[in-house]
DNA sequence: ACTTTTATTTCGCCG
DNA sequence: CGGCGAAGTAAAAGT
């Protein structure tokens, strides 16, 4: 991370995006900043997304155009031009950040205390394998057995499942199914469904499994006291 | 849109966030935008998107402690932390923008221009409904007749296609086959089609048509020459 | 208000 | 480097 100063621009101006898609934005002040690594956002007033960006890596050119400043920052297949219609107010700050970013609960988490506490998926469940390649489908959070020996995909989401969510993992039991032979059991695991995912689940056999990443942290957290004594 | 301030604070910090997740960032030099939405943002020296953020209609508290700002923004479920480790900087823009953002070549325009000039699915393509709910399923791009005067089901994506998109599109296949009894043909038009796509179409009989925004947008403009002549 | 879908998604991981 | 899935995704659109 290290350091780096963040210039901005506050004044009216026109931007014009062209690239992935094509974007036009006409005269409103707005604030402009460009930071070291040469990534650019435009801010307007309201909204916590930048109305125009352009990622890190991007070269930014200055120029004036009757008198007034012209930003154009473009990459190999994309351009911004930010144009200024006043003379705008500019600042420059220098930031000194070297500090490590740390992110808890996440799905990795998730799977994470599945695999420490594999009772959290169901009494008698023991995860085999993780993050498997199903031939030409995907891949699998964890396969494993149940209490009677029958193979289990197990899909954990963070949020509540989708219909989506379980078209993939009816995907990866018909995959398995040409695999092995067998048809699998499969479980989604997450903190809720949607209405349409329960609809899907009825016609697919999936079956749904209540795991909150709350409940994930306090696994991780037990495990992790465990460790400390080991 | 219309207007509104923005603050920025700049100076050292450090940041928490508890809610959908947790995360923890130490000290350093950091800019902290808070609008006239209550939407606030963390800006770290480098990269373009903000390390913590909160969106429009957070409840915002400006604290003191140990005689240094700190700011507490929250909602329902969320809480984030920025507190600052010396005095900031303190600024403040009142910014007027009313202007309209405008955009182009999204997957809408894509079906617009498909509807404009049907032969871009294929030559004898003939759209009977857009956008239909297909039961419990979801809703279909474009719904027409072939030119053998068989139903065929589109899907249009302006990036390349993926397993899931094919997926999706053998779902609405399977719910209208359960609805007129009859398998519709599916076609997925898109600018291209990932390897895993591939794959997934030939278990599904999905087909593939390629088809880009740029051309889609090309078909808009000519479309909207000859309305100017109408 | 809730659900579903889209995005110039961005980001990270893995082949 | 491309493909693929996750994200505190956010925001828009539909129900």
């Amino acid at each position: 991370m290290a350091k780096g100063s963040v210039i901005i621009f506050a004044g009216p101006c026109t931007v014009v995006y062209e690239g992935r898609a094509t974007s036009r934005l006409g005269v409103g002040e707005r604030l402009v900043l460009i930071k070291k690594d040469r990534s650019i956002l435009v801010h307007r007033p309201t909204g916590h997304e930048p109305v125009n960006w352009q990622p890190a890596g991007s070269m930014i050119d200055f120029l004036t155009e009757n008198g007034l400043p012209v930003i154009r920052a473009s990459n190999a297949n994309e351009l911004l031009k930010i144009s200024f219609t006043a003379q705008p107010s500019l600042m420059v700050f220098d930031l000194r950040d070297t500090a490590e970013f740390e992110m808890y609960a996440s799905e990795e988490d998730m799977k994470k205390a599945v695999l420490a506490k594999p009772s959290l998926v169901e009494p008698g469940f023991k995860p085999l394998e993780e993050e498997r390649q199903v031939k030409r489908t995907g891949r699998v959070d964890i396969l494993g057995l149940d209490a009677l020996g029958r193979l289990v995909v197990v899909e954990l989401k963070r949020k509540p499942a989708t219909p989506e969510d379980v078209r993939q993992l009816s995907a990866y039991v018909e995959s398995l199914n040409s695999e092995f032979g067998r048809k699998p059991r499969a479980i989604l695991a997450a903190p809720s469904t949607t209405k349409a995912a329960r609809r899907e689940m009825e016609k697919t056999s999936v079956e749904f499994r209540c795991l909150t990443p709350r409940r994930c942290m306090q696994v991780l957290r037990e495990a992790k006291g465990l460790d400390s004594y080991l």
